[in-house]
DNA sequence: ATCTGTTTGAAACATACGTTTGAAGGTGGC
DNA sequence: GCCACCTTCAAACGTATGTTTCAAACAGAT
């Protein structure tokens, strides 16, 4: 029990940190001291600082697409030979994370926020892990989308799935202190599950709204129409 | 010529290596090689890097929180006594940000790279900043979605909010390389505010999308309406 | 009980950071 | 010309970081 003790103990720690401080932010001490083991334990099992951040993400990632890709077996399967349509996409995706096994109660939301994170804090190395290790569910993912939007071009369909990820990632990697601020102004205390349920229709409906191409004023005179 | 030299070039090399990098992630020797000035200037013309991160956003937030409330009496006088539309808050917004004076070509995708790492780093110096400088122009801009979107409870707003904050930061953070995946991949050029005018119609269906609320299975039998 | 390979521990390492110092340059006013 | 002030410069300071080292503790097998 003492090697799987000693990693596990960096991997909670390591996670919770980062969820809530980012990754510069999070030194390999802040992280030994909470997981209360030796600082050298980090390089002896992971061998480096930028190891660990991958195993953290693997951690939890690679259950997590192994459910997305049953998930999708499963619509596939349901729907025959037409395609799914999006909404029923965007679900796949949100129960399969939602459903994700959880250690703690807020695995939850520390999942959101490192993926939010993972996109965002545009650190090289996680962009590369990540590509090279779960590209084929995203890419099963993109194609899906596409059979559920055929009326879009191209362009336009690149460009919403770009606002999709931004409004998920973006909304996920602050859901705390969002859902804290909201606690406090309007007293409604919220889920993750209630915001990702909030989130589906949102997106459905900005993925399917019509082409209207709207020009910008180039000096003066805003008028919209 | 010799104080504003200085400072304008600290400023100019922050702001692009912040941009680029993030704020913990850009050294102030990063910024003193790229600006050609010496290492203690940051600090002799600034304070500290905080300081620096500060004046870097305040540079352009000035402006264009300025720029903005005019665009704000603009729509007030038009409209009148009836409250604006959703479509025409979101494209004063935006015609706001796309028309601000830009110092580089860059500008506005730098502009908004920046926005988008304020939310995101949550360097708690920062958001305290930016919250006692600029709250009046934000709250208008609540004001203005509240009276444009009165179907929706404060939850909802409260939370489709937050999924336009997200789309528009993200997309718009990234916004260069992913206009360079999207030329390598379709072959199509695009500007930044060809972006913008492709969002606005995106937010806008997503904001008064109806407001049905899926809920999301326990464990298991994934159904979808 | 002893040996072998694995894991922990305290300490040190080299490096990078933000900041401070004090002298040198430069500029305008008198 | 000299003085006062502002700005630049090279160097150093103290601290924090990721990583390495090597001896001690431990575990399981013989």
């Amino acid at each position: 029990m003492a090697q799987s003790d000693t990693v596990d103990r960096i991997l909670d720690a390591a996670e919770e940190l980062f969820a809530e401080r980012g990754f510069s932010e999070t030194s390999l001490r802040m992280i030994t001291s909470k997981a209360k083991v030796n600082l050298a334990a980090v390089n002896y099992h992971f061998g480096s600082k930028n190891s660990l951040i991958h195993a953290v993400f693997a951690r939890f990632l690679t259950p997590f697409s192994a459910t997305l890709e049953l998930a999708f077996d499963e619509l596939d399967e349901r729907t025959g030979k037409q395609p799914a349509t999006l909404e029923q996409t965007l679900w796949a995706l949100t129960v399969s994370a939602v459903r994700m096994p959880q250690r703690t109660e807020k695995g939850i939301s520390i999942f959101m926020r490192l993926l939010g994170l993972a996109y965002t804090q545009s650190q090289g190395h996680l962009r590369k892990f990540l590509e090279q290790e779960y590209s084929q569910p995203f890419g099963r993912f993109m194609n899906l989308l596409k059979e559920a939007t055929p009326e879009l071009s191209s362009v336009d369909r690149y460009w919403r799935i770009q606002f999709m990820l931004g409004a998920t990632a973006f909304t996920m990697s602050s859901s705390d202190a969002l859902i804290d601020i909201l606690e406090n102004k309007l007293g409604v205390e919220t889920t993750v599950q209630e915001i990702a349920a909030r989130l589906v229709p949102f997106l459905a409906a900005g993925m399917e709204a019509p082409e209207k191409m709207l020009t910008l004023p180039s000096v003066s005179g805003a008028s919209v129409a």
